[in-house]
DNA sequence: GATCAAATTATCCAAACGTATAACAAACCC
DNA sequence: GGGTTTGTTATACGTTTGGATAATTTGATC
């Protein structure tokens, strides 16, 4: 037996793959793409290099595991929003627009991680599948809300409101995560909820809860 | 002499300097920010390695230079468009919308060069402020085209507004470049319009040449 | 046309990269 | 509790990276 080798736990491969996603993401959010090396990633993981091709068949599969579950978790996270909230649409669509646009969502290190996979996205066919699906999924769950507004829309007009909504609220995500300081608290829900409303013919303000826990918001 | 030494001819710093920052922005969206290697670049632009650090005293140096390059592009933009349109306040906005819509800047290289300097932006200060110029350029030149629309707004109204056209602006750029073949064909500009006339209670689709050269598109 | 500063190339270096493979040991089975 | 499997570590390899420095050629000056 050799001393010095290094003392480790077996685990089970879902846990083991899940770690190896999060050091990726946590890296790439902090360093770029450039410091997700294998090395840094099996570090940030607890576990020696090696290990990832045990898990992975190369780096880019590793790479495209965690794009996924990037894609898979931000998408979520606005349907998340209207679990538990009232029935009235308006309502509903507020608290869609609202939780998009606050952290964890809205939050630099989600921006500049979702930007370093864009080239891939490019790049590889099943990364542009994944991006394209994530983005239909948020868009139609968008367009969903917008058709139970009290109003009459044409099929065509809701998938040009959906499309148009979708693109104010990733503008705003993406300007009010990168330039956090030149925003008000709360602005950019504010502004996301007024010009959506402003799109719809709604008053999502109304209906909204400007601010769901202040004190939170001022902490 | 050594005949097997590479020919060259000397050029101006400014030639040069120019040289390396398209090379290196073009590396960059072609294969990610990983693809802009000193000696790719320098193959690039038909010199080697050894003059980058020539004209630039790092690597990071040139970074810098190719994003600040990026941003004072795109930005100008926006603004080229309105020149030589007439004075009519929609007609003008319809035009600095619509230009921000399409190629050049509808371009999925743009974005992926955009989106591969994001973490440097989120980085280095020094980028980070010239991300903010920028956006605050291009944002204070489309709020004095919503000020001079024949409406009467407040300050505070004319600030929310223009930022939320500019996230609108962004966000069909972003998804309008990158799922191209999900739209038709001059869909994202009509879309743009609307949606920004709707935020601000104006009609701009009636003030605007939808297809200013219907040739072209249907090329 | 000899001189000379500057532009450009050539070469070298240490570090870090992704990958491959062999050695080891932890957990499980019987 | 001995044997087997396989999760995990360790090590090595060839390539590429950004940077530094030395060698050389160019174009301008006088």
């Amino acid at each position: 037996m050799d001393q010095n080798r290094r003392a480790y736990r077996r685990d089970s491969e879902e846990n083991r793959r899940a770690a190896l996603i999060a050091a990726t993401q946590d890296l790439v959010a902090e360093g770029g793409p450039q410091a997700a090396t294998v090395r840094a990633i099996a570090a940030r993981a607890g576990v020696t290099a090696g290990l990832i091709r045990h898990y992975f068949q190369s780096k880019d599969e590793l790479t495209r595991a965690a794009y996924r579950s990037l894609i898979d978790g931000m998408t979520s996270k606005g349907s998340d929003a209207i679990e538990g909230v009232g029935a009235q649409p308006e309502e509903r669509l507020a608290a869609f627009v609202s939780a998009s646009l606050r952290p964890p969502v809205l939050d630099i290190a989600a921006v500049v991680l979702w930007a370093g996979y864009m080239h891939k996205v490019r790049t590889d066919p099943e990364l542009l599948t994944v991006h394209e699906a994530g983005y239909l999924t948020y868009r139609d769950a968008l367009q969903a809300l917008i058709a139970a507004l009290p109003r009459t829309a044409t099929p065509e007009q809701l998938r040009g409101e959906a499309i148009a909504c979708n693109a104010l609220i990733d503008g705003l995500w993406l300007e009010g995560s990168i330039l956090q300081h030149a925003f008000a608290p709360g602005e950019i829900v504010r502004i996301g909820l007024q010009s959506v409303g402003a799109i719809l013919g709604v008053d999502l303000l109304a209906h909204s809860s400007l601010l769901p826990d202040p004190g939170k918001i001022l902490s």
